[in-house]
DNA sequence: TTCTGAAATTAGACATGGCTAATTTATCTA
DNA sequence: TAGATAAATTAGCCATGTCTAATTTCAGAA
C-alpha cells in the first residue's frame, strides 16, 4: 500500500503542484475515507508529512521510497513494452508486478532492455 | 490466498499422496490455525472438499483453478530462468509475480520462452 | 465579509488473513 | 486396548484496508 501511495503522491506534486486526497482516491480507485486513514498511517511510518486539511508532502524517506518505486514501475512497464504487450495491459500489469520483483529481477529486466534503448 | 492454497493441495496430493494442513502450514510458512481458517474458506468458496481432522481435497473448481494457477507459475518461472535469474530468486519471485499477470502478458512470456524450447 | 459547496475527516462497520493459547481428535505404540 | 503424542480445531485477539453516513473545515463567489 505504502509503495504505491508514496508513487503516487511523488507524481502528483510533479504534475499538479500538490497532491490531495480527494485526487489520491481517484487514481487508485478508492473512497476518500480510505485515503485520509492510509495518509495517517504513512505519517506514522514516517513517509509523509502533513496537517489536518493540507496538502499531503513527502519526507526525505518518503521521497527515497517514491524514487525506488518510480525506477521500478518504469523498468517493469518498459519492459512488458517491449516485449510486445498493450500499454494498458502493461501499465495494469505493472501496478501488481512491481511489487514482488527483486532487485535481481529488475537488474534482468534491465538488461533485457538495454539493446532496445526505448525507456526513459 | 486461495490461489495459493489450491495450487500447493494440488502439489501435495500429487506428490504425497494428500494434503494436510500440517504441510499446508510449513510450505505457505503460516501456522496451523490461519490453514483451518483459510481452508474452511476455501470450502465454502466450492473449491475443496472435507471432513475435520481428515486430509484435504479438491472439487472440480479447484482443481481447474488449481491446474491455471500452476501453468502460470511453471510459465513465470520458466521465464525468469530464460533471462538468467538464479532458481531460488525466480521461484521467491515467481510466487507473487503470478498473482498479477494477465493472460496477454502470460503469454508474451511463453512467446519470448519458446526459442528457448526450456520449459516443461 | 458572509455563506455555500466541495473537500476532508470522523465514526463505526466489515472482510481478510495472520497470531497464541487452549482444547479436541485421531493414530500409533507399548 | 489404553495411553501418549502429534495433528487439528476452536476461541479470541490484532492489523490492514475497504466502505457508508455523518460531520467538520476551507476557500471562493456573491
Ligand atoms: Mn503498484
Ligand atoms: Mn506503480
Ligand atoms: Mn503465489
Ligand atoms: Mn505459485
Amino acid at each position: 500500500m505504502a509503495e504505491d501511495y508514496v508513487e503516487l503522491i511523488a507524481e502528483l506534486i510533479e504534475t499538479r503542484g500538490e497532491a490531495r486526497p480527494v485526487e489520491i482516491a481517484e487514481r487508485l480507485g478508492v473512497k476518500p475515507p480510505t485515503v485520509t486513514k492510509n495518509i495517517s498511517r504513512l505519517k506514522t511510518a514516517g513517509l509523509v508529512r502533513r496537517e489536518p486539511y493540507r496538502a499531503i508532502f513527502l519526507t526525505d524517506a518518503g521521497q527515497d521510497l517514491a524514487e525506488t518505486c518510480r525506477r521500478r514501475h518504469r523498468i517493469v512497464v518498459a519492459f512488458l513494452l517491449s516485449l510486445g504487450i498493450d500499454e494498458e495491459t502493461a501499465e495494469r500489469d505493472a501496478e501488481g508486478i512491481e511489487h514482488h520483483v527483486s532487485e535481481t529481477t529488475l537488474e534482468a529486466f534491465e538488461k533485457a532492455l538495454k539493446p532496445h534503448r526505448r525507456y526513459k
